[in-house]
DNA sequence: AGCACAATAT
DNA sequence: GATATTGTGC
């Protein structure tokens, strides 16, 4: 689809260009934080937006009711670059870096519909003691724009470092479309198979574990169980997730596990995966991207695999009701944890 | 180790 | 109320 090719020339002037930067670096060296051979071919200052024009324009980010980003000051960027830079060499692979591109990879159109989200919660895990901290610092300010937590200019660092932040990973929601994955995959599994592990596995969910779907798996029983009890019953209004989607038919094929269904064939979407996928590389994984979600008290921060373009497409139709959802478009972000 | 299940916590 | 976490038994 959107294949824009940008003209060769272009790639040429730009990277004869762009030795103007830091003097007579030799060229495998890193000069002043700069890796000059990694400058080679990407636009010079005068061809990318100016830090003050917004990337959105304001009548679109109203439109959306997105509100815009506050400045970067030449400094904010040289700052995080700085950081992005000592990440990468210390060996850590910066998870800013990681992550952007981790969470870059596309997601079939076609196979567009599903959603998860994450409740937000604060990042701020009052000193959890003992020993999960992580051994590099996850979040550098660079790449991604930060729209995290633009209010707070923090002198960045307190935090970066061994912020416990980013291993705790927020609640899962269990969407509609997510919940149909699920049964999905209970459903091609047939009883004796779906366990929680399994059932984990070939739904491919980035960010999903074995406990999530082991709890959930948990509630699902629970609700068969209740509808096997009473089928005359209408099913108890606290279940509309569980109702929109038909129980799974598990007595489909019991024997022979080995149809996974379009998810769990990695093959077919052959896909750019940077550097690392998923453990096993199954085919579509979703990513997370923060949203906004909106209940009961406040409006949380929730995270919702999309593919990259997701900014763009029509905010879920398909909806069921009574999901008052103002999602943001946003960029890609980080993905949550890693298994 | 992994699962099911119940109880409890957030 | 929805999920997560924990504990127990298998």
């Amino acid at each position: 689809m959107g294949e824009e090719a940008g003209s060769d020339d272009e790639f040429d002037r730009l990277s004869a260009a762009d030795d103007v930067s830091s003097g007579g670096g030799d060229d495998d060296d890193v000069d002043d934080g700069r890796v000059l051979e990694w400058e080679l071919g990407i636009p010079s200052g005068e061809d990318l937006t100016p830090l003050s024009q917004p990337l959105v324009p304001p009548q679109l980010a109203s439109a959306f009711s997105v509100k815009p980003e506050p400045a970067r000051t030449a400094l904010d960027v040289h700052r995080a670059s700085q950081t992005t830079i000592l990440g990468l060499r210390r060996g850590a692979p910066s998870s800013a870096a990681s992550a952007a591109l981790r969470s870059f990879s596309p997601f079939p159109p076609a196979a567009a519909d599903e959603t998860v989200e994450f409740e937000g919660d604060d990042p701020v895990p009052t000193g959890e003691s003992s020993g999960k901290i992580p051994l590099f610092g996850p979040i550098s300010p660079c790449a991604e724009s930060e729209e995290a937590e633009p209010s707070t200019p923090q002198p960045d660092d307190s935090s970066d470092d061994h912020s416990a932040r980013a291993l705790k990973r927020p609640r899962l929601v269990w969407t509609p479309q997510l919940h149909k994955r699920f049964i999905d995959v209970v459903a091609h599994l047939g009883i004796k198979n779906a366990v929680p592990k399994t059932i984990m596995q070939l739904m491919n969910v980035e960010g999903l574990t074995r406990e999530n779907v082991a709890s959930h798996l948990q509630k699902y029983r629970l609700y068969l169980k209740r509808m096997q009890g009473i089928p005359e019953e209408g099913p108890s209004p606290s279940d509309h997730l569980f109702t929109s989607t038909p129980p799974a038919t598990q007595s489909l094929h019991e024997q022979h596990v080995h149809t996974p269904m379009q998810y769990a064939i990695p093959a077919m979407y052959s896909m750019p995966v940077f550097g690392m996928a998923p453990p096993h590389g199954h085919g579509s994984p979703i990513t997370m991207v923060p949203a906004v979600h909106n209940q009961g008290k406040g409006a949380h921060r929730a995270l919702e695999p999309q593919h990259p373009y997701a900014a763009f497409s029509e905010r879920r139709k398909d909806w069921h009701s009574g999901n008052s959802f103002g999602s943001i478009a946003s960029y890609p972000h980080v993905t949550p944890k890693n298994k």
